[in-house]
DNA sequence: CGCAGAATTGATACATCTCAAGCTGGGTGG
DNA sequence: CCACCCAGCTTGAGATGTATCAATTCTGCG
C-alpha cells in the first residue's frame, strides 16, 4: 500500500503531537490557520523511500511520527548517512528544486506536508516561519559539526557510544531532562543502517556492540532494546567531555 | 600587535567586498546604513586565535578577508576542522552566548563584527537579514553533510582529491563559472590543517599528495602553488559523480 | 650560516575492512 | 505444529589502509 491509513494523524493543528518544536512552532493562531489551510499528510511503511536524490520535490514539510534516513550515495554504492530524522525535524529546502539527499521511512512514518510553492509565499509574509527554520538549521548544522567529529575523529567504539549518547540526548531532550545514570531506550536502525551513520562496516558495529555488551558497557536484550547501566560509563567510551556538552 | 593596521579595512559598506554575499546581502540602502551604524572592523595576524570553544562571545561578523577555520578538539587533543571560513562567511550564532568551536585565523585576517544584542534586536525588524542569513546556513548545513561522505566513506587519496576540488569550487563560484580544464590555485592551509580537515593525520596527507604529483594527477610549485592540468581527472579521483553534483 | 617550522619519506604496528561461515528469531506454508 | 526460510546479525581469519614512530630533507628567514 502506497499511502497506508491517515485515519490517525492528526488533522487539528492544536492537538499536533511536534505543534511546539516543528518549524510551525512560534506562529500564533492566526498563522496556523493558514498553515492549516495548505497542509496534507502522507504516510509511508517502514522501508519506503520517501524521496531520491535528485528527483524534483515540490514539498517541504515535517515528520509527525516515526523516523526517517537521510543519506547520501556514491556511484559505487558506498552510502553515508547525514541526518537522523525524528519527529518535528524539517525535510525539503525552501527555494531549491531538487532534493539533494534520499530520505528513507526507517518506521512507519506520518509526515505533514506543504507544497512548496505556497510555502515560500508564506515565509515572505510570517517572519515567525522563517525565524524558527533558522533556528533549526542551526541546530541541525551543529548536530552536522558535531558528527564530523566522530567520523574523522573517533575510533570504531568511541563511535558505537557516541550513537547511544546522541540517541539518548535526543530522547531526553523530548523529556526536558538530563540524561545520567541508568537508562533504556530502542535502537531504531539495524546494524547495517548505523554503520552507514558511523562510516563503519556492519561487521566492525556488530563486534563493538558485542565488547560493549561483554564489559557490560551496555546490556541487550534482543537486537535492539539497550540498557545503559551508568550514562557516564557511556559518555567516557564516546570520548566526550565529561559536562553534557550542552550549550546555551 | 594584536590588532594588526586598520587602516586598508574599508568603512564604508558600498565598496564593500563581500557586500553582495554576506550576511547583509539582500538588505537595501535603508537597511544597510543601520547595520553601517553598529559595525566596526577587527583584525588579527595569521595564527591568531579569534574565539576559543566554550569562550562567552558578544559579536557575530562577516569575514571580510583572509580565511580562518572552525576546529573542534577532544580533551586528549584530537581535533576535527568542521568548518573553512573565507570571505563573506559568517561567525557566530545569534541566539546563543558560548561559541561552540575555536576559530583561528589562517591568513591575516578582517572581519566586519556587530555586537551581538543589537544584531539580534535588528534581525526582529529586519527580514532581509534573517533570510539572508537562513539561505547561508542552508548552504553551510549543505557542505557540512558533502563533508560527512568524505569524512565517513571516502579514502584517504579521494579525501585529498576532495578537498582540492572544493577549493577550486569555492573559487569558481566567485568568479560565477563553473571549473574545467586546467586550473591552478593555492592551498590555504598547512598539511597538518588539511589532515585536521579530512580525518587523517599529516604523513598521510603528504603522501597522498606526493602520490598525485607522481601520477601527475597535479602539478606543485613549492609546497602550497597547485596546477590541475585536467578538472574531471581530479573528479575522478575524488570519487564525485562527474557532473558537477551543483543544485538548483 | 644555521636555525626552526614545515614537509617528506621509511619501517612497522594496528584498527578496520573484506570475505566467508554460521547463528538466531520470527514468519510462512505444508 | 513443525520444518523451513530468510533477513538480520554474529563471529572468525586474513588482507589492507592508515597511524605511529623515527629519521631526513626542504624552505624561508634572522
Amino acid at each position: 500500500m502506497l499511502q497506508p491509513d491517515l485515519s490517525l494523524a492528526p488533522h487539528d493543528c492544536s492537538d499536533c503531537p511536534i505543534r511546539h518544536r516543528a518549524v510551525c512552532a512560534r506562529c500564533d493562531a492566526d498563522e496556523l490557520a493558514v498553515l492549516e489551510g495548505i497542509k496534507y499528510y502522507r504516510s509511508y511503511e517502514a522501508g519506503q523511500t520517501v524521496i531520491w536524490s535528485g528527483d524534483r520535490m515540490d514539498f517541504v514539510g515535517s515528520v509527525v511520527s516515526g523516523i526517517a534516513t537521510l543519506t547520501q550515495t556514491m556511484e559505487d554504492g558506498r552510502t553515508q548517512m547525514v541526518g537522523l530524522l525524528l519527529p518535528s525535524d524539517f525535510v525539503g529546502r525552501p527555494g531549491r528544486d531538487g532534493a539533494a539527499y534520499n530520505v528513507v521511512a526507517t518506521s512507519d512514518l506520518v509526515m505533514c506536508c506543504f507544497r512548496k510553492k505556497p510555502f515560500e509565499k508564506l515565509m515572505e509574509t510570517t517572519p515567525h516561519i522563517g525565524q524558527r527554520l533558522l533556528q533549526m538549521t542551526l541546530d541541525e548544522l551543529d548536530a552536522a559539526r558535531e558528527w564530523m567529529l566522530v567520523l574523522g575523529r573517533k575510533t570504531a567504539r568511541e563511535k558505537i557510544a557516541s550513537l547511544m549518547v546522541i540517541i539518548l540526548r535526543r530522547e531526553a531532550t523530548l523529556n526536558m531532562k538530563e540524561p545520567s545514570g541508568c537508562l533504556t531506550f530502542d535502537l531504531p536502525l539495524t546494524r547495517e543502517a548505523m554503520a552507514d551513520y558511523l562510516g563503519l562496516t556492519l561487521e566492525t558495529v556488530s563486534r563493538q556492540i558485542s565488547a560493549l555488551k561483554r564489559e557490560e558497557v551496555i546490556l541487550l536484550e534482543g537486537k535492539r532494546h539497550v540498557t545503559v547501566p551508568d550514562f557516564s560509563r557511556l559518555l567516557e567510551e564516546a570520548g566526550d567531555d565529561s559536562d553534557g556538552g550542552m550549550l546555551a
